[in-house]
DNA sequence: TCTGGGGTCCTAGGACCC
DNA sequence: TCTGGGGTCCTAGGACCC
C-alpha cells in the first residue's frame, strides 16, 4: 500500500500537566499531591480549565478543558490564574536543555508543551533512542522536577499518536510500522486520534467507518471524494504513515493574526462596541507594525448574545493596499459593522488580519515546511521559538506583550502574563 | 455547554480577465 | 458572442490543533 515508510527515530515529548506543574513550582507545592487548577479567567463561570493536577484528575475527575462551573466546591481544591510568561519563561529552559542532547535544527516546538525531536543521527552521541529519550525525560526531572511523556516511532505521526495514545498514561513507548495494526486500528472512537475531530468523525461513521482500521480499510477513491485532500491524508495516517520531515524548514501559507474575546457582559450600545473593536484594531496594528507586517484582508466576526436566537456573522474585506495602521484597519471593521451589524446585544468580537507581507514589500519567508502546516502555532510557541534563536526550528511571528486594552493589558494569549 | 484565546488549512462559488 | 477553457483573486464557511 505505502511502499517508501520513513524510518527515522523521532519522539514527541510532552510535559505533564505543564501549568499546574508551574504553578506548584512557583508556590512550593507538590503538584503530584495537592488538587490544583489553573483557570483562564476567574471572572467567569464557564471559563476553561487550562490545566489540573493529578489528584484533581483523579479524586474530583477534573480535566483540561472541564469548565470553571464543574469543579466543586471544596475547601481542598485550589484555583491559580495562569502566569504564562513565567510557563514560556520555563517551556524555553526546557527546550535549551533539550538542545544540549540534539542540535536545534533536530527539534520541532509543537507547543509551549510539546516537543518532536529527531534521535536518529545522535546514537554514537548518546546510545539508543530508547536511552537517549530517558535520559532527557530524567535531566528535565532533575533540573525542573517536571514529569514528562514521550511517544518514539519512526515519523512524527507515529511518535504523536504512541505518546497520545499510550505513552500518557505509562511515561514511555515506542511504537513501530508493525504496532499499527495492533495498536492504531482498534482505536475507537475515530476522534481519539490526532487530526480527526468530532466532526469528521461523525462524516467518517456515517460512511461505515468506526475505528481506525476501517479507515485503513476504506475506498480511498472515497475518501479522497469525500474529503478532497484530507480523505488522503486520513488514510495515510492511518497507516502511520507520515512523510512530514521535522529539518525543514515550516513555511505556513497563509500566517494570519486575530484577537478575539468573549465580552464579560452583553454589549448594547453601538458606541460601546466600537470602543472595544477600536481596543482591539489597537493591538492587531501594533503587532503587525512590530514585525514590520502588513495586512491586506481585515475581517470582523461578531456573536450576538445568547438571548438572542441568533448567531452573528463573520464578514471580510480587502483592501487595495496592505496596510499595519490602527485607524485604517478600524474603519475597515467600521464599515463591515455599520453594514452587518443587527443592533442586538453582542457577546463576543473577534477581528482577524490575513493576507500578510512584509511591509517592505519583499515576499515574507518565514516558515517553509510543508507538512507540519496543519500544526498550529501559538504566538506563545512563536515566542519560544524568537528566543531560541535564529537556528530554533522557525523563526515566527513573536508576541508583543502591551496590549492596549486596559483589563486586557497584562495578559498573554488571553490569559495573565 | 453556565460562551477561552490564538492559530492554520481546505473548499466552493462568484467575479473578472485572457 | 451561439460556447469554452484556464487562471487569479475574493469571500464565506468549515474543520482541526494547543
Amino acid at each position: 500500500m505505502y511502499v517508501q515508510k520513513p524510518e527515522r527515530s523521532i519522539i514527541c515529548i510532552d510535559m505533564k500537566c505543564f501549568y499546574a506543574s508551574c504553578v506548584a513550582m512557583l508556590e512550593g507545592m507538590d503538584v503530584m499531591k495537592v488538587p490544583i487548577a489553573v483557570i483562564a479567567n476567574f471572572e467567569q463561570p464557564g471559563s476553561v480549565v487550562l490545566a489540573a493536577s493529578p489528584p484533581l484528575k483523579e479524586k474530583h475527575h477534573i480535566k483540561t478543558g472541564s469548565r470553571k462551573y464543574e469543579i466543586p466546591n471544596d475547601p481542598e481544591i485550589q484555583l491559580f490564574k495562569p502566569k504564562m510568561s513565567f510557563f514560556i519563561d520555563l517551556s524555553i529552559e526546557i527546550a535549551k536543555l533539550i538542545a544540549e542532547f540534539v542540535p536545534k535544527s533536530s527539534m520541532f516546538i509543537y507547543s509551549i508543551d510539546e516537543i518532536f525531536v529527531d534521535l536518529t543521527d545522535t546514537k554514537k552521541l548518546w546510545g539508543s533512542p530508547k536511552t537517549t529519550a530517558l535520559a532527557i525525560q530524567q535531566a528535565i526531572y532533575d533540573q525542573f522536577r517536571i514529569l514528562s511523556a514521550v511517544g518514539l516511532g519512526p515519523n512524527m505521526l507515529l511518535a504523536k499518536l504512541a505518546l497520545d495514545l499510550e505513552a500518557k498514561k505509562t511515561g514511555f513507548t515506542e511504537w513501530t510500522y508493525g504496532d499499527v495494526q495492533t495498536k492504531l486500528w482498534s482505536v475507537s472512537p475515530l476522534s481519539k486520534i490526532w487530526g480527526i475531530g468530532t466532526n469528521l468523525e461523525q462524516r467518517l461513521n456515517a460512511l461505515g467507518i468506526y475505528t481506525i482500521g476501517d479507515l485503513a480499510h476504506a475506498d480511498i477513491q472515497l475518501l479522497q471524494k469525500k474529503f478532497g485532500v484530507i480523505g488522503k491524508q486520513l488514510h495515510a495516517h492511518a497507516w502511520g504513515i507520515d512523510y512530514a520531515d521535522l529539518h525543514e524548514p515550516f513555511h505556513a501559507k497563509n500566517i494570519s493574526f486575530s484577537k478575539g474575546q468573549v465580552l464579560l457582559k452583553d454589549y448594547y450600545k453601538k458606541e460601546a462596541i466600537q470602543t472595544v473593536i477600536l481596543e482591539m484594531c489597537e493591538d492587531i496594528a501594533k503587532r503587525l507594525r512590530d514585525q514590520n507586517f502588513a495586512a491586506r484582508t481585515i475581517s470582523l466576526s461578531l456573536s450576538y448574545s445568547k438571548k438572542t436566537a441568533t448567531t452573528g456573522f463573520h464578514r471580510s474585506k480587502t483592501l487595495p493596499n496592505p496596510t499595519n495602521d490602527t485607524m485604517e484597519i478600524y474603519q475597515a471593521c467600521c464599515q463591515l459593522f455599520h453594514r452587518y451589524y443587527d443592533a442586538l446585544p453582542v457577546r463576543k468580537l473577534t477581528i482577524h488580519v490575513a493576507n500578510i507581507t512584509q511591509n517592505s514589500g519583499v515576499q515574507l519567508d518565514l516558515f517553509d515546511q510543508h507538512r507540519l502546516k496543519r500544526f498550529t502555532l501559538a504566538k506563545t510557541v512563536d515566542q519560544l521559538r524568537d528566543r531560541l534563536g535564529p537556528n530554533a526550528v522557525l523563526r515566527a511571528v513573536s508576541y508583543t506583550d502591551a496590549g492596549t486594552a486596559r483589563k486586557r493589558s497584562e495578559l498573554i494569549g488571553g490569559h495573565l502574563a
